[in-house]
DNA sequence: GACCAGGCACATC
DNA sequence: GATGTGCATGGT
């Protein structure tokens, strides 16, 4: 039943909204870049942090890993909570460093569930994080949870209020073909949904699901 | 000027 | 274990 009702709603939006080409970034190590400096904010602010840190050079392992964290945080401060980003960032690169020589190459061979054990022990990075470095940066086949996710799934009864992230996930994956891009899809579908349609206090009319069965016409979370 | 944005770690109870 | 709070910039 909500395996049908998650193609439903798919199918619905790539009608309505067309392909979303996720992630916007151009190697993987500029989506992981990405997915630290996008954690509770808006994307175009980020865009300007990465366009900083191209025009300086220096979007490479090797050379954020050497960078002084004061020249790093002023790169990186347009992406808001620039200390804290700062500072995950060097968690991430030194860990990248130390443990895999600064290659993402060298994360290839390493099962998902290991190598999301290892991301998640980096200091900074949680759970929305490590899979969408995982899906996004490695084609794993891990669905990403985030705010959007959970208000869109709560709006239309999929699951109670008071879910947690894995919960949420496990809804996904065990309703959905295991399969990579429309993980890809669905997810950025899900945050174009939420952008124009679901945020925090508004009601959804217009939502190409508002005429679903099962949809609660009442303020998101 | 208020509100919000593609989280996470940490303090406190 | 649950709940609250700090972190910050830039767009609407």
């Amino acid at each position: 039943m909500t395996a049908r009702r998650l193609d439903e709603i798919y199918k619905l939006l790539f009608r309505h909204f067309g392909p979303q080409a996720w992630w916007p970034g151009e190697t993987p190590f500029e989506i992981i870049i990405g997915a630290i400096l996008t954690q509770n904010t808006n994307w175009s602010n980020v865009e300007k942090a990465i366009a900083n840190l191209k025009s300086a050079g220096c979007l490479t392992p090797e050379r954020m890993h050497d960078m002084q964290i004061e020249k790093l945080a002023q790169l990186v401060r347009p992406s808001g909570y620039y200390k804290v980003k700062t500072a995950r960032l060097k968690n991430f690169l030194s860990w990248l460093c130390d443990n895999h020589h600064n290659r993402l190459q060298n994360l290839q061979n390493i099962r998902t569930d290991t190598l999301r054990q290892q991301l998640l022990a980096v200091k900074g990075i949680g759970p929305e994080t490590a899979d969408s470095i995982l899906l996004y940066a490695f084609n794993r086949q891990v669905f990403v949870v985030d705010a959007y996710t959970s208000r869109i799934a709560v709006r239309h009864q999929l699951i109670e209020p008071d879910h947690d992230y894995s919960g949420l996930q496990q809804l996904f994956q065990s309703n959905l073909p295991a399969d990579t891009v429309l993980f890809n899809e669905f997810h950025a579908l899900l945050v174009r949904l939420g952008k124009q349609f679901c945020k925090p206090k508004a009601r959804c009319a217009g939502c190409p699901l508002e005429k679903l069965p099962h949809t609660v016409d009442i303020e998101c979370l």
